[in-house]
DNA sequence: GCCGTCATGTCCGAAAACCGCGAGACAGGG
DNA sequence: CCCTGTCTCGCGGTTTTCGGACATGACGGC
């Protein structure tokens, strides 16, 4: 029974504009999980999926960390950019989840460009699959990836928070470096 | 990806009357597998599935260890006795290698009756699979389960061994003790 | 006696279902 | 004619489900 070791994770609570977040980290201060805390048994089932039943105890994740997820929602957009992050999952959702933290703040990638990026032209759906398993949210920006046509298409914190995580990325530099980034629907 | 480091194991080899065996112990010293060589392959798959690519480097075991397995092939029945073991597995075959533990040397079941031992009459069959499933082979005894009209039925080892290893602990202690010990064909 | 039948737990491979897509066809409405 | 919305279909990993195979044995029919 036994298993070698759970292995064992900090399991933080932080508050953002959107709603509370949970964020997960190991002994190193590596990011292994962050999702909202409505979406709390999904962040569960993929943690468990990956790591096989690890353990959680409630606590502080390391200051740099939480001050870099303040900064960024304070505006700072490239703050999460230097957080480490380790997950599990498969050679192709890696590589796509890789590709996720190439797309600049306030850019937006087409599901079709995302799987072009990753070699495989074909993959459209996939890649939407991948992005759904994401276990780091926002950290590994999925919520840059929109449908072909601009629209949002999905989003596993609820397309309310897509919405405005987009527009709090857009807002800061304006719309003038002539890509499509203003394209979503903004209701 | 690293899934909580891998467990490390020492292999040994010992010659047997029966062919060379291969010895698999943890750093406390507990038998973890036990098999013929020449089903190699078998208990590696079965390491792979209980601890997940654990590593194994050659070297030898306690030397408790090796003069017990010494002293029962020459012998001294009683000898794999004391020998500590752990396994993974599910609890329904984990309750199946325990109960083998109890059939003393000489002696043989059926696989019936071993399924009530551990409480489920009924589950004959999943006793045989359990039973197949035991990656510490002569230590815990699964060679001394036999049909239930006296046939040997099957030993992941070779059924020559099965044969081999029930006639040397039945010529110790000769026939009159009553049980069904000497029902068994022996060709 | 010999044979088919069924219960039981686990693993394994095959097959199918599931989707956070996107391109193309088609019908309406200005 | 152009633009848009809706529908259909093919795409490709991942997860789930399902069915079979087994180290048996008790039972009911022939």
């Amino acid at each position: 029974m036994k298993k070698t070791q759970p292995e064992a994770f900090t399991l933080d609570r932080i508050a953002t504009p959107v709603g509370e977040v949970l964020l997960v980290t190991d002994a190193d201060g590596t990011v292994r999980a962050f999702d909202f805390t409505d979406y709390e048994a999904r962040m569960m089932k993929l943690l468990a999926r990956h790591y096989g039943e690890a353990r959680l105890t409630p606590g502080r994740a390391p200051q740099a960390v939480r001050n870099a997820v303040a900064a960024y929602f304070d505006g700072d957009l490239t703050a999460l950019d230097g957080l480490a992050v380790k997950t599990g999952g498969t050679d192709f959702q890696r590589a796509v989840w890789a590709a996720l933290r190439t797309i600049p703040a306030g850019r937006t990638w087409s599901y079709g460009q995302l799987a072009q990026a990753i070699g495989k032209p074909a993959a459209v759906r996939a890649v939407g699959l991948a992005n759904g398993a994401n276990p780091i949210g926002v950290i590994v920006p999925c919520h840059r990836v929109v449908g072909a046509n601009g629209t949002l298409t999905g989003y596993a914190g609820g397309l309310e928070r897509k919405r405005w995580l987009l527009a709090h990325e857009a807002s800061q530099d304006g719309p003038d470096d002539g890509t499509q980034q203003g394209a979503f629907a903004l209701d």
